[in-house]
RNA sequence: GGGCGGAUAGCUCAGUCGGUUAGAGCGCCUGCCUUACAAGCAGGAUGUCGGGGGUUCGAGUCCCUCUCUGCCCACCA
């Protein structure tokens, strides 16, 4: 590995080689199920993306708060497991390879079943690899060593496994229902992929002549295609408009067929009519009417949703062809009416098809019973969701929840494991393919050729990656997982049964030590964190036909992967969405290029002040650490090493203190997943404090120097300062962070990869408020005195003299080398007033003047300064109202008061302080 | 129809248990190519915390209400 830094900061040229060697050298491959105590797991599964999927700003999202959580357990030493795969995708990958069939003018009829399975297996190797590709460019710091795929051997034996289980204790049933039926995918879809939109539609008001009459019955429908499938009309049992017509009869329009007239409570008498057609075989309700009236069920449509005999002169038509015609048809006739009308309508998810609710076989699995254990896990505390309010979504859900249908008339996923014998007809179902019927021992049996929705192999993911049904190593040492990342978005597609499955399965296995398993243990996971949509930078929703998506691949080409992970990072604050702005992209470049700069300047300091051999010596001794980050050994008096004398200085007691605080603070962060908070606070940490101010100092110190000796502490203090932030920063910028620790370390690190180094904690011992006060008084003079320039006109290279009224000054003369340089000071002379006419600014705690003749802008200076007086006189008021008042003495905390009275002190001070710099102003 | 959010600087967002002066980044203004970095340095301006009411010694924060806005769930033809 190369260990020099180039002039410039290329993310380009570093970040492709560390993910390349992340990989290689299987880095991350770091948890073993041993016996190791459990307590210091962070196991962690990676949403399976689609095989036929490209990485998306919710992808980068999701994998850079999870990489950052990974890194940070690992570096604390915990057992860190995050696993990577892919989901076969059922219905989107058999679209892609139909498509591709398509073009090549076949189709996978024409294949047939096996070689097509054998096509789709082809194109998932060549292609399917895509996306694991991208989360490589990443840094995903996954055990790429576990990589799995949904319909490897053992996740498929998973499956079958499940299934027949769960058909063994009843739950699961095969039956003739109304599911929600795409014309488009051919294939039945369960509740959860259709997707409601309101739609602006005509309610159509249709004539049936009742029979024995020449009047007739009109119905409200929205569907007037559906007529042919009608088997009666439904009237409220007490609307009295209706009341004589109940028991008769009418006829379904063009083809005569006669219905009765029936009375239902469900039917509402003030919508439409009042009078509703029931067609049993293409909506829900009406179904439930015809089961509760013994009517029977008309299917009047094929798979594609053209209209079948059934439907007389209009066979053959497609459903909406249909409407159309019936329409044109019935216009004029008398009675027949249409009017605008918006209501929901039902789409398929993937295809954007409106779905056909249709009567078919299926396969369901009876969901309540596991609904409820999935209730009591998250109700009983088992499982915590962040942010909170999902738990609500979910409990909601989930007591709301539907039987799951399950089949899917696909050819591409897990064939359910149900033969139905020829002979017998019925069904025997199995773990191993069967050669008899069960019940009659016949060997003519064929396979159900439905396969199994997607999302019931990837509900069993936290059980089948560690290898369930078996109870091996893997599942005793990592399950329950500790933690799930993911978008609301597959809350209830994947969360939500994951949690069903790993509550019901989980149950019956015992515990590593042979013990009962209870809820607590049965969960797939621990924790769940809910994290926010990615929009684009107008907060528009991401989407292809808008035109607005974020290629995250091609924003990490210009502006690194560090930069755009700690953007997400930063902008990943619960509850509230993100609208990626470039903007900020690239300013966290700006921040790379910083870090990358501070190391280059320890660097060079480090060729100037002494051979690389010595200093490599030095790093060696220092950083022999531990769990609790002792990297600072030898500071300020290393007792290793009594020799070297303690040179520390206010500043370095302030930026030790502010390291660990900031390392608190993070740590802190982290755990209750506020990366907003972690990666803000180490900005400014590093940008701030460590760049802005010690980096400076310590430059004083080294130039200003005579002995060599005496330059190698300033210059080693910073380096381990340096080190260690390098270390709180590699979570969120692994690649910037593992170049610049190699060439740090010169090619012998004391571990293969900064990612592998301890994460910095403080110890209570580090802080120090006392230093970091001292050290906010000298930085409020600096900054004083250099707008106190700027007010006199000072040009920016000349040094002046100031002067100085304060009652304590030591601190001011004890640094007095720090402010020459920093606000580009020639003398510091303490006096007792003021002179009049120089530029000047007071704090509670001094004033300062700059001396310079040139003449100051007095008119500017009065305006100023009369601004400042209004603010703190509002302000003094205020204060003073609050501290006259009786029931704010009374009722306040103390520390309130108090705080409030060192304030009002302060203001008075400040108050008197610029009166009298206003009043020392020649008059206007 | 049911449920959950959001509204704070020009923009994108933080703001912990109600507590002293409401913050950050970007943008903007002024001056600097100071030997790590112009992707930089220094200084600066910017707020009726969506409106109204209430609770409280004290409200951006809690309660009520209104306005605007985003999302999720839902079998009324």
């Amino acid at each position: 590995m190369p260990h020099e830094l180039p002039k410039a900061y290329d993310p380009a040229a570093i970040e492709e080689r560390w993910a390349t060697w992340w990989v290689s050298e299987n880095l991350f491959h770091t948890a073993k199920p041993d016996a190791a105590s459990r307590e210091h797991n962070f196991v962690m599964l990676l949403p399976p993306p689609n095989v036929t999927g490209r990485l998306h700003m919710g992808h980068m999202l999701n994998q850079t708060e999870m990489d950052i959580l990974a890194r940070w357990h690992r570096m604390r030493g915990d057992r860190t497991l995050w696993v990577p795969g892919t989901d076969h995708a059922g219905i989107a990958t058999q679209m892609m390879v139909e498509r591709q069939l398509a073009s090549e003018k076949t189709s996978r009829q024409k294949l047939g079943r096996e070689a097509f399975l054998e096509r789709v297996w082809k194109w998932k190797e060549q292609y399917g690899g895509a996306i694991l590709c991208q989360m490589k460019r990443l840094g995903a710091s996954v055990d790429w060593s576990r990589e799995y795929f949904t319909m490897d051997t053992g996740l498929s034996r998973a499956v079958r496994e499940a299934f027949v289980r769960l058909y063994e204790q009843g739950l699961i049933y095969r039956g003739a229902y109304i599911v929600n039926w795409c014309p488009d995918c051919q294939t039945a879809i369960s509740d959860l992929e259709v997707i409601h939109e309101e739609q602006q539609g005509k309610l159509y008001t249709i004539p049936y002549p009742i029979v024995g009459s020449s009047d007739s019955l009109l119905v409200a429908t929205t569907r007037p295609e559906t007529m042919f499938g009608d088997v009666a009309i439904a009237v409220h049992p007490l609307d009295e408009r209706y009341k004589h017509l109940q028991g008769g009869s009418v006829r379904v329009p063009f083809i005569g067929r006669e219905i009765p007239i029936i009375a239902d409570p469900w039917v509402s008498p003030e919508f439409g009519t009042g009078a509703v057609k029931i067609t049993p075989a293409h909506d829900p309700n009406d179904y439930a009417v015809g089961q509760r009236h013994k009517l029977q069920s008309i299917n009047i449509m094929d798979e594609t949703a053209h209209l079948n005999d059934q439907a007389g002169a209009f066979a053959g038509l497609d459903r909406y062809q249909a409407r159309k015609r019936i329409v044109a048809e019935l216009e004029g006739q008398p009675g027949f009416s249409m009017k605008d009308h918006s209501h929901a309508v039902g789409k398929c998810d993937r295809s954007k098809t409106v779905v056909e609710p249709r009567l078919s076989t299926q396969w369901f699995i009876k969901i309540q019973p596991l609904a409820e254990k999935a209730i009591a896990a998250v109700d009983q505390g088992h499982i915590r969701f962040t942010p909170e309010q999902y738990r609500k979504t979910y409990d909601e859900w989930m007591r709301n929840i539907h039987d799951w249908c399950i089949s899917r008339q696909l050819w591409w996923g897990h064939r359910i494991p149900a033969w139905h014998c020829a002979a017998c007809d019925k069904m025997t179902v199995a773990r191993e393919t069967p050669s008899v019927c069960e019940h009659c021992n016949s060997t003519e049996l064929t396979q159900e050729t439905d396969v199994l929705d997607t999302w019931f192999s990837s509900g069993l993911l936290p059980m089948s990656v560690f290898g369930w049904p078996d109870r091996t190593p893997d599942l005793a040492a990592f399950y329950p997982t500790d933690l799930l990342v993911t978008g609301f978005d597959i809350l209830f597609f994947w969360v939500a049964r994951m949690i069903m499955f790993g509550c019901h399965f989980m149950l019956e296995e015992p515990m590593p030590d042979g013990s009962a398993r209870t809820l607590k243990d049965a969960v797939p996971f621990r924790e769940v964190y809910i994290h926010a949509l990615v929009r684009d930078a107008e907060r528009q929703k991401m989407s292809k036909t808008k035109g607005n998506v974020i290629d995250p691949i091609e924003i990490v080409n210009r502006y690194g992967t560090d930069a755009v992970r700690f953007t997400l990072a930063t902008m990943a604050s619960p509850g509230t969405d993100i609208a990626f702005s470039e903007a900020r992209t690239e300013g966290y470049r700006a921040f790379a290029n910083k870090i990358w700069n501070a190391a280059r300047f320890l660097f060079m300091q480090r060729e100037r002040i002494m051979g690389e051999g010595a200093i490599l010596h030095h790093f060696t001794d220092l950083t022999a650490i531990d769990r609790t980050d002792t990297v600072i050994l030898g500071f300020p008096a290393n007792p290793d090493a009594p020799e070297q004398p303690d040179q520390s200085q206010l500043e370095d007691r302030w930026i030790l203190s502010r390291l660990y605080t900031t390392a608190d603070a993070v740590n802190a962060a982290l755990a209750a997943y506020r990366f907003d908070e972690a990666a803000n606070t180490i900005y400014q940490f590093f940008w701030g404090d460590l760049c802005d101010w010690y980096l400076e100092l310590a430059k004083l110190r080294i130039d200003t120097a005579e002995t060599q000796g005496d330059r190698l502490l300033p210059f080693l203090l910073f380096s381990n300062i340096f080190e260690s932030s390098l270390r709180m920063l590699s979570p969120f910028m692994p690649f910037i962070t593992e170049e610049i620790w190699h060439a740090f370390y010169d090619g012998r690190p004391p571990a293969r990869s900064i990612a592998l180094m301890p994460y910095p904690v403080s110890a209570k011992k580090d802080l120090d408020p006392e230093s970091e006060a001292q050290m906010a008084l000298l930085q409020s003079l600096i900054v004083s005195v250099r707008a106190a320039r700027k007010d006199a006109g000072v040009p920016e290279r000349e040094s002046v003299p100031i002067l100085l009224r304060t009652s304590d000054a030591s601190v001011f003369q004890q640094n007095h080398p720090a402010i020459q340089r920093l606000a580009r000071v020639t003398t510091l002379e303490v006096v007792p007033q003021l002179p009049e006419g120089l530029a000047r600014r007071a704090t509670s705690n001094f004033d300062v003047a700059v001396v310079y003749e040139k003449p100051l802008d007095t008119g500017a200076e009065r305006e100023r300064l009369t601004k400042d007086l209004m603010k703190l006189q509002k302000e003094k008021e205020n204060s003073d109202r609050q501290l006259t008042n009786e029931s704010f003495l009374a009722k306040a905390p103390a520390p309130v008061v108090d705080g409030l009275r060192r304030r009002n002190a302060e203001l008075a001070t400040l108050i008197e302080r610029t009166g009298t710099a206003l009043d020392a102003l020649p008059p206007a």
